[in-house]
DNA sequence: TTTATTTTGACAAATAATGTCAAATATAGA
DNA sequence: TCTATATTTGACATTATTTGTCAAAATAAA
């Protein structure tokens, strides 16, 4: 249950790359990288692509990651965030539910 | 499970109110509650706060229902929806878990 | 009709997200 | 230690998104 950050910087020391290896794959700056790493930004979902494409990870797997940062970002301060997560994800499954039509 | 366009527009026609009279309430321009009613615009926390206080419904209800769209809408779009709702769920659970102490 | 209400879309202003850069700090090797 | 390399920090610029106004068009009700 590790964050995208926490996920992509043990992928990035275990194979020993700095970040400005990594940062100019993806096209940014380190800085940006660095902080992406340790939860201070949020990667973009182009980002997060790329990073699984660059280490050969499953992208479902970093875009899950992802995802759920951005969601618990979301509702993080509310007092009724779990609610609020239980209802969308009622909601979700109402929505799909037609779309597999 | 309404969306809080739906649940706010019902409110207001239970009413007999005019989109004008409630937006003046909320000061912003009609058109925005309009559009805040059908979706088309999210409302702010704000907003939901003083249509909770104007309505006299429980504003958790009301904030539930509005944190709940901003979720769906940020998911909806991605095949890993269901399950990065259910990953954030988790990761909710246990952030809350320490607070209470 | 004519009057009130709602919806639409073009546009403006405010806010948030994304990025660069350079300097400060930390880490590792000789 | 001294020096290289790597990482982090924070000020700032750029861009994108959000939030809003306004006026006109469409709809509904008297």
């Amino acid at each position: 249950m590790d964050s995208l950050g926490d996920t992509i910087r043990k992928l990035r020391e275990g194979r020993e790359l700095p970040l400005r290896i990594v940062a100019s794959y993806l096209d940014i700056d380190q800085a940006i990288l660095s902080k992406i790493e340790r939860q201070q930004r949020k990667a973009t979902r182009e980002q997060v692509v790329k990073l699984a494409a660059y280490f050969k990870v499953k992208e479902d797997d970093l875009l899950i990651a992802w995802l759920s940062d951005k969601l618990v970002n979301e509702v993080e301060d509310e007092e009724v965030a779990l609610k609020a997560l239980q209802v969308a994800e009622e909601k979700v499954k109402y929505i799909t539910k037609d779309r597999k039509k």
